[in-house]
DNA sequence: GGCCAGTGATATCCACCGGGTATTTATATC
DNA sequence: GATATAAATACCCGGTGGATATCACTGGCC
């Protein structure tokens, strides 16, 4: 039962993506031939067809589907594994906090202040980056954990949701609805949605608005690719946004009002870390994470 | 940066283990020059030092700690793949489902049926293992679902908890405790607790026992392999064991008494699935275990 | 304190195989 | 049926993974 190497793997994730060995080998600076070989030789070693292949048309068989699944979580691990291990070799090793800006619901702070105080732990430093680059830094070992807003499902992270905020509608300010105090859901059939971001796993305030229109009744509006856009879509009429309250107002706008609608799952604020990467110092980061949290929540409660 | 071999990491692994250069090799079955040779070409790849070495003494750095941790999690990943890959070449390929004797709260005749009423997935096949192993199938892409009792901390599984069973503590008859009607926690505090099992990760009932017993107050009792094991010492009054009340039902013996023990968080029976292998019939068969579950319990609750 | 046993590093060599070039084979299109 | 395109086959070469032999260092021990 000898293993695939991960050179191999590599191999055929470029080839099950470009469903050409000639293609493939390009993509990987390689002569056609050793892939031709090498994908023979996994397959020998598999005992399994992965691709179904004529001289004009190459396709996954069931098989190649799982293995390209599976290939991927396998480079990730790699990747990490060199990563992290780098990483922790470093003369001062740091743990790297990915936030997203206003995704840490106002808790950052306090919440390095607590990891910090407790002695032992190598210092925080803190990286910015967009959603979704947060998750793929975590499960790439770029970094240990993070503060982001709406999780999204990807395999390979873990979480505890630090809080909840509700969620509105953004619309222009002389949308026929613009004028109520709140809304329900079912006002807001047959609004175009956004489509964000145009590529990949949809941004998780996209599958929110899906989830939450009634049935198929949200058309899909302009692709937007950030959230300055998403803004300037709905502005110029062409689509409404859910979004957290709270985020809508760190960025007013004269022409922009947003409504609370009352009956949509609120957001949530989550502390994520990749399940491969539990180290003590992530689970007190997690720990002050957490303790933060109630401690606001509680401060609000009372 | 060239990333690593899975060869290498194989190699990385026995050498952490073993802690010693040339007993590595053999279990390798290699000479130990080659490994010498290989793990300093990790080193130079990474740009790290992984093991602190003299002739006479060989242990892991802060990094090679890190590294073990990942590459153990690399090597899993890979021989998944391989297992879910052969699995699903199978001309007849089948969603193999890992259950524990008496861990299904006897929910799988009806999981099963819902999940074979549901068309376009492969048929269900039922694999019985220890505890344990089931977690090890999981991510080692051996089965693909599994139902169990107390979900191993391990990282890779996800899953959904479909029972809680009240725990009782086993008691040999005699007891001074064993003729009450139920007991607190409080009561219990001095009474050795089995260690079970000796080595590896320990069942989650010893883990439960520890953390409901008040502090440092549950003496280790004896090492226990299996459950039968575990009986016996109680009944020899070497012990005492946390279990399911309906577990215990399960197995009436005559010098053995279980009590209900009101203050302690009670036992799960949950549906578990690898994190990296969340297809479509894995998601038909945990929908089905729920339903199922959602189903008893709101018979019992009628 | 020096000898010896044991262990990791170095030196050297070989064989295998990963990869390249040239060619053949098969299929879709016109 | 001719042609063009792309995968498979044939063959070759160089790098490297692995083996054997040896050196160098550490630590126990008399």
């Amino acid at each position: 039962m000898a293993d695939l190497e991960i050179r191999e793997l590599r191999y055929f994730v470029a080839l099950a993506e470009e469903l050409s060995f000639s293609r493939a080998a390009g993509r990987l600076g390689m002569a056609q031939p050793p892939l031709s070989k090498a994908v023979q030789g996994m397959e020998r070693k598999l005992g399994v067809i992965l691709l179904r292949r004529s001289t004009r048309r190459v396709e996954l068989t069931d098989a190649g589907r799982v293995l390209l699944d599976q290939a991927r979580h396998v480079l990730d691990a790699a990747a990490a594994a060199s990563a992290r291990t780098r990483r922790a070799g470093l003369p001062q090793p740091r743990l790297v906090v990915a936030v997203k800006p206003g995704g840490d619901a106002g808790l950052l702070a306090d919440v390095l202040a607590r990891y910090h105080r407790e002695p032992g732990h190598p210092p925080a430093r803190v990286t910015v980056g967009g959603w979704g680059e947060q998750a793929a830094e975590l499960r790439e070992g770029a970094a240990d954990v993070a503060l982001l807003r709406d999780l999204p499902d990807h395999a390979g992270l873990d979480h505890e949701v630090l809080a909840t905020q509700p969620r509105g509608v953004l619309l222009p300010r002389g949308h026929r609805l613009a004028g109520r105090g709140t809304l329900r859901r079912a006002d807001l059939a047959g609004e175009p949605v956004p489509v964000w971001p145009p590529a990949g796993p949809r941004h998780a305030l996209f599958r929110a608005a899906l989830d939450h229109l009634p049935g198929a009744a949200a058309p899909e509006g302009p692709e937007v690719g950030d959230f300055q856009q998403l803004l300037e879509v709905v502005a110029l009429g062409q689509g409404v946004a859910f979004v957290p309250l709270a985020s809508a107002a760190l960025h007013p706008r004269a022409d922009l009002v947003c409504v609370p609608v009352v009956d949509i799952s609120p957001s949530t604020v989550v502390v994520a870390w990749a399940q491969t990467s539990r180290s003590p110092s992530v689970a007190a980061f997690v720990r002050a994470a957490t303790d933060a949290a109630a401690d606001i929540s509680g401060r609000h409660g009372s």
